[in-house]
DNA sequence: GTGTCAAGTTTACACTGTCAAGTTTACATC
DNA sequence: GATGTAAACTTGACAGTGTAAACTTGACAC
């Protein structure tokens, strides 16, 4: 099937990986109002309608640019993960720094990955390409999940906090003060200090309990 | 400056409200990609540039439409903080659950106003017009604040739990199990059971330490 | 009446997604 | 090699969109 390394006369060979490379440039440089069909294609060297032949319509394009998006997004969160003590707690706290760095470096693409409002056929394939990323949250999570409990409660707790804090410190009123850190009670410091924008994540945890959370 | 009650001849006399109107109507219809200048504009029943000339442009239009929803946005949270105990944690809590409810039943507003990216130009209109709103959610967190703290620390925790909360269970993962809460230490147990489909928010608040948060 | 100005209209244009039809290429089969 | 077929595009057309400029209508001050 994929008899095309290059581009062979009248087939592209891989305009696939192209026309989504293409729409994440556009992404960056002008926001999610600057992606389409046709200015992909023009990037792409192809004719204006190829992009739709391909996705199956602009929903199907922005569904296969955030599923591109949402394995980035997941290795952002592995690559702060795998840095520095393995202890279930820096690990819980790393992958709550991948994430915000992420939304932070990308912030076009975390745009059209939470942004996404699909109809129930693309829905499904949507949440096949976002769970890996949120297996990343379950893995880590875990350990903190009390026995006989739901996982999903205090999974639920992590990313809400750490998606809305995202998305007030990318868009909202939060993004006037980068700098603004967060601490409450201990499961909430590993969100501290996480968008610092000469990029040296200060650590702000200071005086905080060695456990996660007292879940009773 | 309004001499013009009804219509009148050619001025519509009231054209900026109805199209907001008619703007909402649409996004209850249809959602985001409902909403248009076109569509406004034959729903109230003008030419169709009528509305670009109102709201100078699609951002305008948005943006007075968004502001007409950061104003329900508050009046929620109001209502529900004015409804029952008036203890500050009782009032923390439901403002909590005025702003999942505004979320839940003004999906396609509640999109608008936090998926606004606006030019530098109408940024600092939009800021105004969401202050109302933020008003309401620090004053609830006043009591909250200990002595020397700054305030945004924890305005920033609760606006951003609730807020990534609304959004997971509006159109993410969380979506598919509506009944899901949200339990962990003391200060987020506010935010648990919130979105209870048949409109009766259970009190799942049980066994809670009767403080806010342990800030330390 | 006259001037002025705001409020809408009209017209035109560029851009967008989508669809139908046609063209080119690859490949299997004879 | 010739042929059929399916996939991968291209081409052309169309309706809907935002926007800008020019025009018209109405209200009001003088």
């Amino acid at each position: 099937m994929s008899q095309h390394p290059d581009k062979t006369g009248h087939h592209h060979g891989n305009l696939r990986a192209a026309l989504i490379e293409a729409g994440i440039a556009l992404l960056t440089e002008g926001g999610l109002d600057n992606l389409s069909l046709r200015k992909c294609a023009a990037r792409a060297g192809v004719s204006h309608a190829a992009p739709a032949h391909h996705f199956d319509g602009v929903d199907g394009l922005r569904m296969a640019i955030a599923a591109e998006g949402f394995a980035r997004f997941r290795q952002s969160m592995l690559d702060f993960a795998d840095t520095g003590p393995q202890t279930p707690r820096d690990r819980l706290r790393n992958i709550c720094r991948g994430y915000l760095a992420f939304a932070r470096n990308n912030p076009a693409l975390y745009d059209l990955i939470f942004s996404f409002r699909a109809n129930s056929k693309l829905i499904d394939q949507m949440r096949l390409n976002s769970a890996p990323a949120y297996q990343v949250l379950r893995d880590t999570c875990a350990p903190f999940v009390p026995a006989g409990k739901d996982p999903v409660e205090i999974e639920t707790q992590v990313w809400s906090l750490v998606h809305g804090y995202a998305l007030l410190n990318c868009q909202g009123d939060l993004a006037a003060h980068p700098r603004r850190t967060m601490r409450c009670c201990p499961c909430l410091t590993i969100l501290a200090a996480p968008l610092d924008p000469a990029g040296k994540l200060r650590d702000a945890f200071g005086g905080c309990a060695p456990h996660i959370c007292t879940y009773q």
